[in-house]
RNA sequence: GGCCCCGUCGUCUAGCGGUUUAGGACACCAGGUUUUCAUCCUGGAGAUCAUGGGUUCAAAUCCCAUCGGGGUCACCA
């Protein structure tokens, strides 16, 4: 257990959407902040205008609520904040630990020794220190690097735990030289495994890597990623438990965090937005569907809706799943035959008789007309499969559907018997 | 290339010197349920624990080397 105030902060460059990493980090972020009943800050860490991306600020928040991970504080700005990390500056040319040159503010590292920490992570982690150059700390324009910039706001700021991407490993004697000269406590490093494309890169830096808010669009549930997003590099059973934001705080340990990278595997993902899909009752599934379903398609949706939820992986499938309820293109003849798999004059006669029976049916619901229509098979030469088949075919004109005698009732009398007629003409 | 980190089934991982013929999950394959698809259930295949040396009565587990992968070497973050 921790002793000092625990507080995180997730602090992405506005300089494009954040993707997945920025999102595991923000999730790790929240959870430890949360465990531990602190604060999560959000920090816009915009100090190179010239790499600036307009929209992307406003696309971490719309992440970070997407996803849940509210902030306690911020969003804090850096470029409004440049008075403190000038005064430091100077602060650091008087004691000695940086210099000026061209105009610029370099720190003055060691020529010889280690810097070595403990990264709550990664373990021991020990840097030649002339392996690390005199990075410039405020650049000629006044604007502070990334460096300077980290360490006087987490220290301001009172972050207990920093969590970044192992890309930062071999800068960090550069920071930890700035705590000790500035007579600061350095929080805890924890250094986090990158993530990697299928083919082993980084994943944030690949071309065509997908970005937090494309996988939204393509209707993936926040719980989903959140969820997928907690396995890679940390374990909790067998990492395919379905857990909830309440539930992941009260797991994660950050204690327990893996230190080798981890590839993004889509498939794993996919398997926990189709669970989570399946947990949602039908009244939120129904509203999280809802932008992704076509406008005029609402009629029966309170029906339809429960007869698809286990066929769903993404919400954008939605569409392809239930156009047939509201536009129909009649079968081809071959189709309807190959399914029969009988001669047409059988197939007619039988398509007929489902019409003859289904035209006098009072009662149309799912389980009466189950009932009418497997008396009716069973007399006819048919097998269940025959006649079900291009039953289906030529109501719903598809091969694959929810069940049929739900659809044939959402339909109703009217429409089915409409189709069936236009199935019917086909085969004359 | 220098430096840093990592290396268990395709993927995420359990494993912390003997209980391991290395366990689970995703994906894959087969079977069952089912009028289709999906769900669900059962089973299967899949890792000589990167390789080679040590240490030890005993190593996936400790040490060393090699190889492989990643990161980093900007007035970018």
């Amino acid at each position: 257990m921790t002793k000092t105030k625990v507080r995180t902060r997730i602090a992405p460059s506005p300089t494009g959407i954040p993707h997945i990493g920025t999102a595991r980090q923000a999730l790790f972020d929240y959870l430890l902040a949360k465990k531990y009943k602190g604060k999560f800050i959000l920090r816009i860490e915009d100090t190179d205008q010239k790499r600036f991306v307009p929209g992307s600020i406003e696309a971490m928040y719309k992440i970070n609520e997407f996803l849940g991970h509210t902030p306690d504080e911020g969003p804090y700005f850096q470029t409004k904040r440049l008075k403190f990390y000038k005064k430091y500056a100077k602060q650091l040319i008087k004691n000695g630990t940086a210099y000026e040159d061209e105009g610029a503010i370099r720190i003055k590292m060691p020529k010889t020794g280690y810097t070595t920490w403990k990264d709550l992570i990664q373990g021991k982690i020990s840097i030649p220190n002339e392996e690390v150059d005199d990075k410039v700390l405020l650049k000629s324009d006044g604007i502070p690097t990334y460096h300077l910039a980290v360490v006087i706001d987490d220290h301001l700021m009172e972050i207990s735990h920093v969590i970044r991407g192992a890309e930062w490993i071999v800068s960090t004697p550069v920071h930890l030289l700035l705590y000790q000269a500035l007579g600061w406590t350095p929080p805890i490093f924890m250094h986090t495994p990158l993530i990697l494309g299928p083919d082993k890169a980084k994943l944030g830096k690949r071309h065509g890597a997908k970005n937090v808010l494309q996988y939204k669009d393509e209707g993936y549930l926040p719980e989903a990623i959140n969820n997928f997003l907690l396995y890679l590099g940390f374990s909790y059973k067998d990492n395919s438990d379905i857990l909830s934001m309440k539930e992941m705080i009260k797991i994660f340990n950050e204690n327990k965090i893996s230190k080798s990278n981890a590839i993004f595997d889509i498939q794993k993902l996919d398997y926990f937005n189709s669970k989570w899909i399946k947990k949602l009752n039908i009244s939120d599934l129904t509203k999280r569907l809802t932008p992704f379903i076509d406008k005029n398609w609402q009629k029966n949706l309170s029906k339809i809706i429960p007869l698809v939820k286990d066929r769903l992986t993404k919400l954008s499938e939605i569409n392809n799943l239930i156009d047939f309820f509201f536009k129909f293109s009649t079968p081809t003849q071959e189709n309807l035959l190959a399914n029969s798999q009988a001669s047409p004059a059988i197939t007619l006669s039988w398509l007929n008789t489902v019409k003859d029976n289904l035209k006098d049916l009072k009662d149309f619901q799912p389980e009466s007309i189950h009932e009418l229509l497997k008396k009716a098979q069973g007399l006819s030469d048919l097998s269940p499969r025959q006649a079900f088949m291009s039953l289906r075919l030529a109501v719903t004109g598809k091969i694959v559907t929810p069940p049929l005698f739900d659809c044939i009732a959402i339909l109703g009398k009217k429409e089915t018997l409409s189709r069936l007629q236009k199935s019917v003409t086909l085969l004359k």
